[in-house]
Parts: structure tokens; C-alpha cells; sequence
DNA sequence: GCAAAAGTGTTGGTATTACACCCATGC
DNA sequence: GCATGGGTGTAATACCAACACTTTTGC
């Protein structure tokens, strides 16, 4: 057992945002300081001795950017000796989602800029952050299928093609709309209002829906069989 | 940022060991040190300046128990503030598989004991590991329905009922036989050789199998979906 | 009337479940 | 011959994938 231990622990964040017109983006900072100083990377820092790790990310995150967020998952924890160039460095990630235009952008002192990046044209990254927002990607991806996701990132009554649309964004393909709506409705975690849709241009207006919030985190703890 | 942080990194390992008489079993510690001397825990300790997480996690079980294991996978990192009472320490969790019989246990200078535990009889355990212990066979159980597992658990060849067993022993209840076999056989990741399974005891001899490995490890990485 | 998006059903194939009897062996 | 475990098939059902035309709206 080493006596006397150098390493620091840190928490990133990878933070996905949703729009219908946008679809996936990634919450950056642009450092302002070496090592990488005017690269863009996760937000995130160096954990504090008194706080649990979840406390920490939302901090960095408050604190870097603006965003507030209270839902954030652990994704996994990166420690190769020299991804930090100057000292040893772990880092314990976590992942989350929100509507981005829920929140006004703010770059804190120790960051020189901060945006919301397509997660289609995403800048050089800073350290393995790269790895990091590649595998968080996945997880999501991955999560969805046997989970329902949405809640946290569209309004609270939409069309049913504004879930359709994130799915095939977040997922990165084409998905049946039929099918993909008689799953969905079977699942129940959806709830159609009697509203329609404001008109937004051209085509026909839908119904909106919302979700049944028992019905849905109650599928997300026991897990759905989401194929498409 | 807070200049000078005071965290230790640390690993533990959950290692799930399996042989057909016994079912599933943990290895575990005895501690001979404060705090919690005297109690079970989980084998694991220090990251050194110079390792990788992985590097970490291995060379202590080695150490403190005389197992050598070749894979692991990152399971969870657990940071609350007071989960070790002399400091700060915040622990990646790996778990691993293997055959029990295949080590001899050696107890190491900072273990008084070394011991494989029935994960139906564990003892109280130090620290967070009862929850870490937890967290893991929850990992496994679902692991083992979108992925193959057995390949590290069981003989070369096998009787197809050791595998029937080992699910069942990993999942804690009952599987049909018959559209359990239908199923793996489907999936392709096993081979039927021409030798008889040698006696023991009653009952008629079975055919042994033996893992494809090449199909194995493909269905490892593209993910099958196994329900039972 | 035409472009855009929403709404909606059927069918054939596949997968999943539930279930019970015979076989080879040791004792 | 009996106890033990191995081996195997079918029928009913549920689920999934593929697929195209009609409706409502704005312009």
C-alpha cells in the first residue's frame, strides 16, 4: 500500500441537450488556462473534501456553465496514468440530459467560453474527453432501449413526433413510425391530452401528449424491452 | 478549486467464483488491521502514482489473496464522504469471474484470512461493501442476459447442465431446460463434441460442450438478448 | 391543388411459452 | 427395477417487421 499517494480525483460531466430543430448537442467549456488553455472540453473539476461525488458535478457544473441539473448518471470512472499531462489525474463521470434552452449559458471564471455543441460537429477536445463523450454517447444510446427516455428533455406536452424525432436523433437512425407509436402506446407512458399541436407551418397539426410520470419511472426502474 | 485536495483512490474487487456443487461464492478478506479488523471485506486498497486503475486492482488481489485474474470490468465508483471513517477515500469497484478451484488461496501481510463466501451466506461485511457486493450481483445478473457468460467459469468441457446450473444459481431461480437449451444452441456459441460426460454417480451421461470462442466473444461484444 | 406532416391496420413470419415422456446409467 | 439425471418435440400464442393510403392543414 503506497504510503504517501499523489492522485486527485475529479468529476466531467457530459451533458446532452435536445431540440427538435437542433437535435443531440453536447454542453462544452473552452478552457482558459493550460494545459489545453482555448481547447474545448467537458466541464468538470476537482472534487472537494467534503462533498459526495454527485455534489461535485452539479457544482462544476453550476459553477462553469449556468446549468443546473438534477439528474446526472455515473458513467464510468477513467484513470490511465498521463491523461491529466501534469499530475495524476481520475476522473469519475457522469452523464445527464436537459433541454438546452432551459438555461442561460454563462462561462464561470475558469472557463473562457461555454456552447452547446452538435454532437454531429464537435470540436478537437481537450485530455481523453473525446473517449469520455464517445462512450456517454453510447451509453445513451444504449440506455433508451431499455429504458424510456424523454421526460427531461422535451416540453411537457408535445407532438408524438417530437418523441419519434428524438429517438432517431439520439439513436442516429430512421425508425418506423408506426410501429415505433404502437410500442410506445403499449408501454403506457404516454398520455394523450385533448390539445392540438400549434400550427408551425406546414402539414397537419397533432394531438399533444404527455407523460404519465408514475408510469414512466416506474418502466425506468424495472426496464423495458424497447426494440426498434 | 479546491487547492489542496485530501482524497485517497482506492479498488476493490467483487470476484464471483462458481463450481457446480458449491454455486456462486465471493472472495473475501479478513481484515487484521483498524478499522474494521477483524471483519470481512471486499480484497482491494491504494492506488499507487504509477498504475492504472486495472494494474491497481489486480496487483491486489494477487497480493492479498494469491488470485490471479485476467478479467475485470468496472463496476461503480462509490465517493460518499464517510464511507471509510479514518479518510476521504473513494473507491472504483471492479468485478470479475472465476473458477474457485483453479487458486489456492494465500492470505497476504494485510489479510489475517482469505476465504470464498456462498453469496447465500455472507457475513457482516466492513465498510460500503455489503452495498458494493450488492451493486455487483445485480451487474452480473443482467450481464449475463444481453452476453454470454461461463466462458471463465466453467471447465473446458461440460455437460450442457453445468451452464443450465450456473444460470440458474447467478439468477437465483428456476430456467426450463429444454427452451433453455433450444436457445443457446441457436445462439451458436457452443460446441457439441462426440465425448460422453464421465460418471458421477446416478444418471445417465450427458454429451459435453465446449464454448466456440470466437462466437462467444462476438456475441460478447454485439449483445444477445437472452431472456429466460 | 399541392406540399407537408399526421393518423391509422393488416398480414405473414418468427419467437416464446408451456408442457411430458422416454433413455442411459449405477446401484 | 428403481432412482437419477439426460435428451428431445409440439402446439398455441404473442410479438415484430414490413408496408401505403388517407386526412388535415397552410399556402
Amino acid at each position: 500500500m503506497p504510503a504517501n499517494q499523489n492522485i486527485k480525483v475529479a468529476v466531467d460531466a457530459v451533458v446532452f441537450g435536445y431540440t427538435s430543430k437542433e437535435g443531440l448537442s453536447v454542453l462544452l467549456i473552452k478552457r482558459n488556462i493550460d494545459p489545453f488553455k482555448n481547447s474545448w472540453a467537458l466541464p468538470g473539476g476537482l472534487v472537494g473534501d467534503d462533498e459526495s461525488l454527485e455534489e461535485a458535478v452539479q457544482r462544476e457544473l453550476k459553477e462553469e456553465t449556468g446549468v443546473n441539473i438534477n439528474y446526472l448518471e455515473q458513467l464510468y470512472s477513467f484513470g490511465k496514468p498521463g491523461r491529466d499531462p501534469r499530475n495524476r489525474v481520475i476522473s469519475i463521470t457522469y452523464y445527464g440530459l436537459v433541454k438546452p434552452d432551459a438555461f442561460e449559458l454563462q462561462a464561470a471564471t475558469d472557463a473562457a467560453d461555454v456552447a452547446w455543441f452538435k454532437i454531429k460537429k464537435l470540436p478537437q477536445l481537450a485530455f481523453d474527453h473525446q473517449e469520455i463523450l464517445q462512450a456517454a454517447h453510447e451509453r445513451l444510446k444504449s440506455k433508451m432501449l431499455y429504458q424510456p427516455v424523454g421526460f427531461e428533455l422535451l416540453e411537457e406536452k408535445f407532438p408524438f413526433s417530437e418523441l419519434e424525432k428524438l429517438y432517431m436523433a439520439v439513436l442516429d437512425r430512421p425508425i418506423d413510425r408506426r410501429n415505433f407509436k404502437k410500442k410506445v402506446i403499449k408501454f403506457g407512458f404516454l398520455e394523450e391530452t385533448t390539445e392540438k399541436q400549434e400550427l408551425s407551418g406546414a402539414g397537419r397539426p397533432g394531438n399533444l401528449f404527455r407523460f404519465n410520470q408514475q408510469k414512466y419511472f416506474q418502466l425506468q426502474k424495472q426496464g423495458i424491452n424497447f426494440e426498434l
